[in-house]
DNA sequence: AGAGTTATTTTGACTAATCAAAATAGTTGG
DNA sequence: CCAACTATTTTGATTAGTCAAAATAACTCT
């Protein structure tokens, strides 16, 4: 069985390769573990060594078939077990993440399959996540962001992809959360500043790199 | 915060300790943990050293104040994910011991919060082990077993003190779980067995070891 | 092309938890 | 009361995962 921490090398590289082709750098793979350069170079060789994953000296790293489908695995579980936190314990979504990250080492394919059955076979989690099938298929489709997308037109929010507690707190208190509409009334990319109004009226205004964080979809 | 190890030791001297006072043996630790005598002597070691339990040498080892109250919590998750494993995700009892030795040191104390709420604050679980309150109390009644209670009268389980998925799935199969009567037709100290009668008409034969794993009180 | 910067890898050391096997203490039976 | 047995502790090694800091490779910029 594979480890805590190899879990977490797996989950990492697929959530950096974003897709799937490219080359994870170390850098960026140490930094979203929180372990120095060296820790994770000699994680990722013995990683390469178990065929968990490809390892490119000095390029990086790729998620093996082997790897992939224990990473696949591994997301499933955190973003089925954040669904059941917020639908059926009822916990903030802000809060969910941080539980997610120990609860998904702990819990079996087959209480998987059970809280699977319980929410009803969700496709996102609470923050719009796309939770990959037992099968392995993860819907990958791209979207335009708060930071992207044309002006004035009638959106609603499809996913907010940052797990930090403090930005989910701002977005709930600001009405950002997967289902809501909006649009984009104004974006100065000199300033960094984009405004929104909201249904009911209120308007919001985010910096850039927080609105690249929202991801947003035509109002259909 | 305490290792999986730390807990696990903790979790054990616990039930070790039968109650609360004596000492218990380096021997009966390393046991009930799977490690070897000595493993069991290094982490006693460190753990009297961190102030959770107290180490005789050569005589064995009891909780202190701090041990017994992280032990407690401990117990108090596993039983509680245990509960909830058969309650809402309908598992088979003989196999949620095994899931929960893992999702105790994964839930949060708000996530057993909730649970415990979700569940309506169940005193016993699936099994009929007492479950520690969130203060930790824990019920410690002392029950006859169908090793020494008397034959003849009208009994009604309380509680199967193994956890073990087979011993379960034949105390299931022959109708001995918590909550259904029966009585003690017929016991045999030299031949070891005990013969039991069901309201149903059944009947059922088992050694005295396996009986005494099986706690009874007089039909109310 | 060479100097400087940046990313990555290497090396050496550490901690937690474990095992195997030798040493020691305690207990018990003749 | 001593020999033998049993339980416990000690000692020496091992593995997984980590950090700090030195070494190396690659890239960039004039």
């Amino acid at each position: 069985m594979a480890t805590v921490a190899v879990e977490n090398y797996l989950k990492h590289v697929l959530l950096l390769s974003d897709g799937a082709e490219e080359l994870v750098p170390m850098g960026s793979l140490a930094a979203a573990l929180a372990v120095v350069p060296g820790t994770a170079t000699a994680m990722v060789k013995a990683l390469a060594d178990d065929g968990l994953l490809e390892h490119q000296p000095r390029l990086g790293v790729r998620l093996t078939t082997r790897g992939r489908r224990i990473a696949l695995n591994v997301l499933r579980k955190h973003r089925l077990v954040e669904t059941f936190l917020v639908e059926t314990l009822k916990m903030d979504w802000s809060k969910v993440h941080a539980e997610a990250e120990q609860l998904e080492h702990a819990v079996s394919d087959e209480v998987l399959d059970r809280l699977d059955a319980l929410l009803g076979h969700p496709r996102q989690d609470p923050h719009g996540d796309p939770i990959p099938s037992r099968a392995g298929k993860i819907d990958s489709q791209v979207y335009a962001t708060l930071a992207t997308c044309a002006t004035g037109r009638r959106l609603r929010i499809v996913r907010v992809t940052e797990q930090s507690e403090e930005f989910l707190r701002f977005a709930e208190g600001s009405g950002l959360r997967p289902g809501a509409e909006l649009s984009v009334t104004e974006r100065n990319l000199v300033s960094g500043l984009v405004a929104l109004d909201r249904p009911d009226g209120g308007t919001v205004a985010l910096g850039v790199a927080a609105a690249g964080k929202i991801l947003v979809e035509p109002r259909g």
